[in-house]
DNA sequence: CTGTTAGCGCATTCAG
DNA sequence: CTGAATGCGCTAACAG
């Protein structure tokens, strides 16, 4: 048990006075080279290490910043996660990292558990639309990924990128496409399917002939799958869709084996495209175009935030970007 | 601003003193039933939350618990990282993650750090064999996942684990086969290497007519796929491996395409089979056979000894279990 | 420029 | 059983 070694030690091995370590210690105020000398020295050879809860206590928050997520298991989280640790341990910050298991009632018990270690901000990713803890005055928060009521956000313009890959499908001459959206409960769920109805009404009033069909699922594989059977078997008409824009990759991934059990070809008869670029999105056959989140950006824009102390309260939407890949194509 | 609100002033608005409030509140010493009430009541009344890092400045640890990951991104580590926070969080202790981004000279900048926030542990997956820190005898250490020198480590049993996969493709008839070893460099490159060796070795005494050729390769998606093309095609004889064993899922993912690409069946024409059972494993197509580590089983027994104090040193080993799906098959 | 000192919020002595 | 007093390690305000 090596007793722990406190500013005192090293004051008291320098021959200094615990001012003076605190000073070199914050490397802000003036203290002498000679002396700075021997109390730099006398911190190595003790291995002196500051104590941060006490550092804590005074300064009413300690350098920690708390990143609540719905979900750490999804690969876009834990990219986000990786980011923003690497940008927080560069300025000297350790990330508490906490799960909402995409749970609301959950996701107030941790945001207050969070809350109790002070940390000098929290970065959540809500979980829902409906948030069920109180917002504390005293701890900056910021809204990660998605628009969080309230709350100054950090994300991707939702709107503005899901109309992109519509844009793509029409300018590969794709007329009949089909819009698979996310449950219209969420908040990504319908910006990214208003941006996509808006960027259809644009094509028709620049004249293109555009058919767009929109079905609502939710943002997993099967969904995917089963929306895309429905929609390919077609005996609704004669309109099959050369093109399916979907409201995620998940989705996307869904709907591209759906065609592959109907033996309909990928791109070649149909064109596919996603929504975040999660890891599996390039992993899959064919590989999925898709409209990517930058998450770097996001996560330098949030850290930049939380260190510059900035008033403003401006939110920050960055662009998706198109990742071309191979499950899109010219139209035959 | 709300000023932060106090023992000091639960203490007076239920008119006692702080010790009292100190002691309902660690609910151990006893209070008589009236003034704990009145102290419950002011202490709901007034929204107080305890100050971590004052408890932490007496107590010399708060509860937080360090979690030191090659890398977050990986989805091993994600899972791992999401058990670990739930438990940690049932027990009312935060989790810090931290990456080493697979560099040992990171690493130890990055555990030093966490050090410095005097967690109750820190859990630890060594980056390589080599540890460029000192451990402190201040707070406990355990090694997870990977054997590490010195550490009482939580894992599985890498040697005997991997030997299951190369069982199992031999039980199904495959007599060419092929393993992807990981780096050597790294311990469970190393010891898988050395279980399916062993396993091999048995197996020809025991009078099978095995051909293993071993290939070493990176933890990566890109290695499997570059190796996989190399052996498939193989224009080093006839020796096609019916079977390709990979030291994990990302290496196996990255074979099933090569496969794909280059129109060998899998299973039909060739048996892939991987190791850890990331979620991915069961996503891709056709589902990757693999051996599954018990993310939570490792994950409880860690969690488990940092809460029961116990002094025993003994490393916990888990087994692998072969999770059968549909990459492989009986040779035809 | 440097030494001294007063708390930060809490748990824990020691008195009563 | 409860109140008052002490100090955890550190920073910042105040003296010198």
């Amino acid at each position: 048990m090596a007793k722990t070694v406190t500013i005192k030690d090293v004051a008291a091995h320098a021959e200094v006075s615990v001012g003076t370590v605190s000073r070199v210690l914050s490397k802000n105020s003036t203290v002498k080279a000679p002396l700075a000398e021997r109390v730099n020295k006398a911190i190595a050879e003790l291995g002196y290490k500051p104590n941060f809860a006490a550092r804590a206590l005074r300064a009413k928050h300690i350098n920690v910043i708390g990143l609540l997520v719905p979900d750490i298991t999804n690969p876009f989280f834990s990219q986000l996660a990786d980011k923003l640790e690497g940008l927080a341990s560069a300025r000297g910050h350790a990330l508490i990292v906490s799960s909402s298991r995409n749970d609301s009632r959950f996701e107030a018990r941790q945001f207050n558990a969070l809350l109790e270690h002070q940390p000098k901000a929290i970065l959540l990713v809500p979980a829902s639309d409906q948030r069920l803890f109180d917002l504390p005055d005293s701890t900056v928060v910021y809204g990660l990924d998605r628009p969080a009521p309230g709350l100054r956000t950090f994300g991707v313009d939702q709107r503005a990128s899901a109309a992109l890959g519509l844009k793509h499908l029409v300018d590969l001459g794709h007329r009949q496409v089909v819009y698979i959206a996310g449950p219209q409960t969420t908040i990504t769920g319908r910006q990214r399917r208003e941006g996509v109805e808006a960027q259809a009404r644009a094509l028709r009033e620049a004249g293109i002939d555009l058919n767009l069909d929109i079905r609502e699922g939710t943002f997993d594989f099967q969904s995917g799958e089963t929306i895309a059977r429905a929609v390919l078997s077609g005996p609704s008409g004669g309109d099959v869709p050369t093109g399916i824009l979907a409201a995620n990759d998940q989705i996307a991934i869904g709907v591209v084996r759906a065609a592959r059990d109907m033996r309909i070809d990928v791109p070649g008869e149909l064109s596919v495209i996603g929504f975040d670029d999660i890891d599996l999105a390039s992993l899959v056959v064919p590989r999925l175009t898709t409209i990517r989140q930058p998450v770097d950006a996001i996560a330098s824009a949030a850290m930049d935030a939380i260190f510059a102390e900035e008033t403003e309260a401006a939110d920050h939407l960055a662009m998706g970007r198109l990742c071309e890949r191979q499950s899109t194509q010219v139209r035959a």
